[in-house]
DNA sequence: GTTTAGGATTCG
């Protein structure tokens, strides 16, 4: 590192900037746009940042010198950006490059090597500099998300938009508006590449190569401003892809239909669409050449005899429709996104065959989702009581909160306090007449435990109240004063409360017995719902998914039923209601089965098991469906 | 010493 002048520079945190002023600024990346050429004279690049003031600022670089704009390769990336002009765009501070505009660059990782990136020849570097990057990189670590946007290529689903880091095969004009790239990454895609048609002789690249990576290879049209770039790359060369777009594309030759990914890279920078060249000091490019390197070496043993004449023949002498090879088409269909668990000695059935038939029985079947209900994840969680079977809503807060308040109404008895079960504390709310809550903590032996450990009865608090409760104790069960003992609440409302999860009793089943039970678990280590349900007399109820499956196999039509608390879409329907990250993957695996904008023929399929039975709904018979024993395919989700 | 672009997905 250099340094030719001994200035002090100062940094303006981002909340203080002033319009008409220029100043040097610090920030993680929030947003970008690789460097790309203007309609003016310059090439250009909008990079927003943020810092620990929690401000954005999103700035307009401009310089006729590609090298000269900051080579931020991913969100997360530190800049430090010097004589930044700040003006008013929008009555918001905008920042843009000024005359001297100079820029370091750093890897957003803690931990990683402070290692500016930077053409500039000369700059000011001190510890003060690589205080600031580390501040800033802790500061990113809780604030700023990291990108969720790379993606490896066995992991690209159809329509999305994702960022691709790949090495460059081979590259190739189409026409005038779009350009060819073939890349790859090490890794495979769930649905074979589309294959562009071109000439084989206007192709550059190691064809022979591309030949043997044979389907570890994408194509990626690139359009309109991406093809001068792309013209300029050179193969071999590790590119990162912003933004680019997948496709399913269903295609029919004779009598199979074949699936096939298309990858566009659409005209225009919205979103950071582009494509940089990455450098092979990289710490991502170093990853990917080992990808590369290890999958190189198994490349061989993937092509087995039979499919590799298919695929040799028809290569690169497919139409740009996105015709496949037959062993690819081959693969396709036997790619399932559904398993079975059990019962794998079954055949098959068409559904045709099935709709004829009388219940109860068991089928074997491979079949799309057509459709399906409820399509909003709130309507399909229900409670089900295994003993009676029924199902019913899961109660509202609101409904909840009512039960609550009314039960708060009710007088405490002090006999039932202070026993050898539990020690009890009144407490007294002052603005609310005098309401009493009466929490009882359950010792363990004698002894009170940790509250982390602890079991609590609670008489008269809110649902706002056991909620603050619930985070600090490890248990809570709502009571209320009886005759002779302390009483269930009402098991309109949890019985147990564990955290963020409520567990509910069956009305029509339990036979509630004395919370002086609990005193049989007391030696115990945890409380464990069904132990204690069972201590108080309660049937569980469980959390479930309810949906209805319209499934089709070109055969027949037939509606089945899904009843799963965990076991189909391996996401525990007790929790999906309070986890966005849950209800992010159950969205993941509907779009899966039913991929939005696509029509049935590019749908995956699915293996289940399903079971007939009758129902009588009054003097008629009906025969329905019920899916069990199956499971989303995990190389699927 | 101007202009470019001013984040906000798609013709293919």
């Amino acid at each position: 590192m250099s340094s030719v002048s001994v200035a002090n520079y100062t940094y303006t945190p981002l909340n203080q900037l002033k319009g008409g002023t220029v100043v040097n600024v610090y920030g993680v990346v929030k947003f970008f746009k690789p460097p790309y050429l203007s309609k003016g004279t310059d090439y250009c690049s909008v990079v927003t940042i943020a810092d620990q003031t929690n401000v954005k600022l999103t700035c307009l670089l401009f310089s006729g010198n590609y090298e000269a704009l900051p080579q931020i390769y991913k969100v997360g990336d530190i800049v430090r950006f010097h004589r930044l002009k700040i003006q008013v765009y929008k009555n918001e501070p905008q920042g843009i490059t000024s005359s001297g505009f100079a820029s370091l660059t750093f890897e957003g990782t803690l931990g990683a090597p402070v290692l500016p990136r930077t053409s500039s020849k000369y700059f000011h570097f001190t510890d003060a500099d690589h205080k600031m990057v580390e501040a800033l990189r802790i500061w990113a670590s809780t604030h700023i998300p990291p990108s969720s946007t790379l993606v490896q290529l066995y992991d690209v689903q159809p329509m999305q938009y994702f960022d691709l880091t790949c090495q460059l095969l081979g590259k190739a004009q189409v026409d005038g508006a779009s350009f060819l790239l073939k890349v790859w990454d090490g890794t495979r895609t769930p649905f074979p590449s589309w294959r562009v048609l071109i000439e084989n002789e206007v192709l550059e690249g190691d064809l022979s190569h591309i030949r043997r990576l044979q389907n570890l290879t994408v194509d990626i049209l690139v359009y309109d401003n991406h093809v001068q770039v792309a013209k300029s790359l050179k193969v071999g060369s590790f590119l990162r892809i912003y933004s680019l777009h997948t496709k399913l594309q269903s295609v029919s030759s004779e009598s199979q239909a074949s699936l096939s990914l298309e990858f566009h890279l659409h005209g225009g920078t919205s979103y950071g669409r582009g494509i940089t060249v990455l450098p092979e000091s990289n710490s991502d490019v170093e990853q990917l050449k080992k990808d590369l390197q290890s999958a190189d070496l198994a490349a061989p043993q993937h092509s087995d005899g039979i499919c590799q004449s298919d695929h040799e023949d028809s290569f690169l002498t497919l139409s740009s429709s996105g015709s496949v090879s037959l062993c690819e088409v081959e693969r396709c269909q036997q790619l399932s996104a559904t398993i079975l668990t059990d019962h794998h000695y079954l055949e098959k059935t068409p559904l045709c065959a099935i709709l004829k038939q009388k219940a109860p029985q068991q089928y074997r079947i491979r079949a799309k989702l057509r459709s399906y209900k409820p399509k909003g994840l709130f309507q399909s969680v229900k409670l089900y009581c295994p003993k009676c079977h029924s199902l019913q809503e899961v109660p509202h807060e609101n409904d909840l909160d009512i039960i609550l308040r009314d039960g708060a109404s009710k007088t405490p008895d002090t006999k039932l306090q202070n026993t050898p079960l539990y020690d009890s504390e009144v407490w007294s709310t002052e603005d609310q007449g005098g309401r009493k809550v009466v929490t009882h903590f359950v010792k363990r032996n004698g002894v009170l435990p940790l509250s982390s450990v602890c079991l609590i009865l609670i008489e008269g608090g809110t649902l706002g109240e056991i909620c603050k409760l619930s985070s600090e104790f490890h248990s809570i069960i709502p009571v209320k004063s009886g005759p002779e003992d302390l009483e269930l609440l009402d098991l309109s409302v949890p019985f147990l409360i564990q955290g963020r999860l409520y567990h509910y009793g069956c009305k029509q089943c339990s036979s509630l017995k004395p919370i002086q039970n609990l005193n049989s678990l007391v030696g115990e280590t945890s409380w464990i719902p069904s132990s204690v349900a069972e201590a108080l007399g309660i049937v569980p109820l469980q959390h479930v998914f309810v949906m209805t499956f319209t499934l089709d196999d070109g055969t027949g039509v037939l509606e089945a039923y899904l009843m799963d608390s965990d076991r189909f879409f391996q996401i525990p329907a007790s929790e999906v209601l309070l986890d966005d990250n849950l209800q992010r993957s159950m969205d993941l695996i509907m779009d899966m089965f039913c991929p939005p904008g696509t029509k049935i023929d590019v749908y995956p399929w699915m293996e289940c098991v399903i079971r007939s039975y009758n129902v009588t709904n009054g003097a008629e018979q009906q025969i329905c469906y019920q899916i069990f024993d199956t499971t989303v395919a995990e190389d699927v989700t």
